[in-house]
DNA sequence: GATGAATGAGGTTTCATTCAT
DNA sequence: TATGAATGAAACCTCATTCAT
């Protein structure tokens, strides 16, 4: 019966149901609004059921982490497979981070809310491997399109710079950038209206610092952006 | 007597000894070892005391920020000071900024608490004030340095940059290195061994970049690092 | 003011207030009955106050159980100064021993649940530590009963045999008998009407069996019970 | 098939199995240790299905202590078959009394958790009565030797003693003396070194008391343990 | 001003038991 | 018979804040 696979489809989704909820709620009323019972409440189960999935508190914060890490990873493949030079596929790659921040705006959130080592303990080996596994596979996409541009002649590290590093940059600045316009007033009032567009350019200046063919003055990369979202990421609204 | 003035001084003192010992507890325990028993046991004094000082909890928190936030600006004044060329003066103040999250730490961590809209709405209006008087102090004086590298004819930014812009890369550069490094397991064992150098020489490929002369192929930034260490900053302690 | 004081005393009092109001009910209801919110709502204070004076559950038995061996000291000393040779001494000591186990009668059941380690793990130390002196005093009077007995020359042990061992040999009369007067239904049974009756008499053969003069045949060491509770406990209530 | 045998005798062994597993948990974590859940996961079983054979945790407690009441019996009745006159086989039984402690040291935790009434009462009338036919049956055979020591001229009670209250006397002793042993810190320190020879030793004393013959100072009645162990219980594991 | 006991809402976690499949 | 997800009551503990002294 359709009713049967119906429960059991139900079933078996508990604990994706279980992070939909909290994510919602962790969106609306931040970290120290998200407690068992506001998610047993919300979902109209009791609040033990919520234990029989995630052992405490912490893993249900852990696993929706590595959920976002999981879209991202995902964006971050779609992206790689852009038909381009090395540095157009940077910025191919680059769209995909912008998009996923955009879509996914409570993962900064729980970065911030990760690093307190109080709340990491608490969680099992397990999911703290499987997010630092995620991390790795993101971060290692990125790395393999500075060696496709050191293969491919567009760029020339100087003898103490390694692709690595260059990617720990890129990722400052869209680290930095993204939680600036998040939480600093400061930053935002001063006549900076819109800021995916600046972490671009930056993220693309930084690349010009290292010499990266074609630079930015020479091929049009906020062009590439707008391609990628066409051709790559049409299934994401348009800001 | 001069105990009498000890102990008034004590007393006047009480905000900033208030703030002193939170930060200490802070520093070990985290946001949420933090707490107003721990102050008031720590101090000597009884819990009800502090809330002669501070509306909330949450005032001492953004207190403290406060706090941190000055000692800022005073190292940027001083750096800002160094004798050189604009874009050596922006190196200094590189160091500047590197030698405060090394000597203040906590200063990240309570960025990211107060990012917490819950938190930070139940202070008064006059602190948040306060801190958003802080910040823009130092972002003004990074980007009159930028400002002074146009003036000087070693920067040209393109038509449709603004100084506060390039701060604003500046920031995200430091901002996201050295949350990375704080917090990010995984690029820490990507190869990258000294966080601090790399930032510098992100921010340093960032300007190099926007074309700032001289280049940090034409001059090495990271002597000028040590010297300004020696000659503005020779009070911090060396790493 | 009498008012000031009598509430002021009613402060100082508070943990005692707890222990009494914890012992009612953990008399009624034994172990899994006591928790902190029905001791809250039976003292008509909130459950927060009772963490102010006991870290934890677990220090309220504790403090509980040493609470009455200090009452089982007190009487115990009182027995001791009885006047008459060694062994009636010994007598007295039993009386007082039979006394706080009839008046006192959840030490017992204290001593169980404390017997648990998961239970005394949770305990500080330094209540642990009372504890066990509570215990040391008690059984120092005890054996220093059996010294004089020796001393005095109406016991002689054999060359294997050390004063402590004869406690433990009456320790374990004492404990065991009243334990299984109060559990097991099998052998209140067996014909066993007056088992306190039973338990000074099997003290008084085991001494008999060291050969402790005057044996039980030579004096009447019920009779010395009964002068001992006239004498010595007259403010206990007669069974 | 031999398959299905060994399926169906694992199934009609549940019970037993579940009561051994349990016993293994209650004796590693204690009785606060000891939940559905973990029996069930250790067994690799469902939870539920325990409440099929246990209509509830429980009777599952009062079970393990029947099942180990069981095993005593069947100790105290080979050792009562122990060649000799009626005060050494008194002390085949004080053998017996001791190797089953040390083999099955759960049961004394276990009544000393069935000594709390909240949970005996949540237990079927059948299994109570089990227990204590149980325990019946074992005094019943200590009874039997002291009445076998007053027929064969040994002892001699005084007229107002009957043969139970012997057993209480020498059951208090035990059992007094090993929960101190397993419990009592403070009586441990006091240069007691071997309790299970100290317990011997006291009932002996007791019996000297009762002036059964021969007396301990004429029989050496630990060689008689021994030799107990050596002949009758050589399947027990020498400590 | 200083105190610190009292508050009480707010949170996390556990676990015996049930019941639809 | 077996399952195991769901239940939900019950417990423990924390801590910012107040207020009578």
């Amino acid at each position: 019966m359709s009713t049967v696979t119906k429960k059991q489809r139900e079933i078996i989704d508990r604990p994706r149901q279980i992070l939909r909820v909290s994510r919602d709620i962790f969106r609306k009323r931040g970290y120290l609004g998200l407690n068992m019972d506001r998610i047993a409440e919300q979902m109209g189960i009791a609040k033990g059921t919520i234990y029989q999935h995630f052992k405490n508190k912490e893993e249900v914060i852990l696993a929706m982490a590595v959920e976002t890490l999981e879209k991202r990873i995902a964006m971050f493949e779609r992206a790689v497979l852009f038909q381009g030079c090395a540095r157009s596929r940077m910025a191919a790659m680059g769209c995909a981070a912008e998009l996923f921040v955009i879509n996914f705006p409570d993962h900064f959130e729980l970065e911030k809310v990760l690093s307190c080592s109080s709340i990491i303990e608490k969680t099992s080996e397990k999911l703290q491997t499987a997010k630092t596994v995620a991390e790795m596979r993101c971060i290692s996409l990125v790395a393999g399109l500075v060696r496709d541009g050191i293969a491919s002649g567009g760029l020339s590290l100087p003898n103490d710079f390694k692709p690595d590093q260059v990617v720990f940059g890129l990722w400052s600045i869209s680290y930095g950038g993204y939680s600036i316009m998040e939480s600093q007033e400061t930053l935002k009032q001063m006549g900076i209206e819109n800021g995916f567009r600046l972490v671009r350019d930056m993220n693309n200046k930084l690349l010009d610092g290292f010499g990266w063919k074609p630079l930015s003055s020479e091929l049009d990369y906020n062009a590439i952006f707008d391609e990628v979202r066409t051709l790559i990421f049409s299934d994401f609204p348009k800001p």
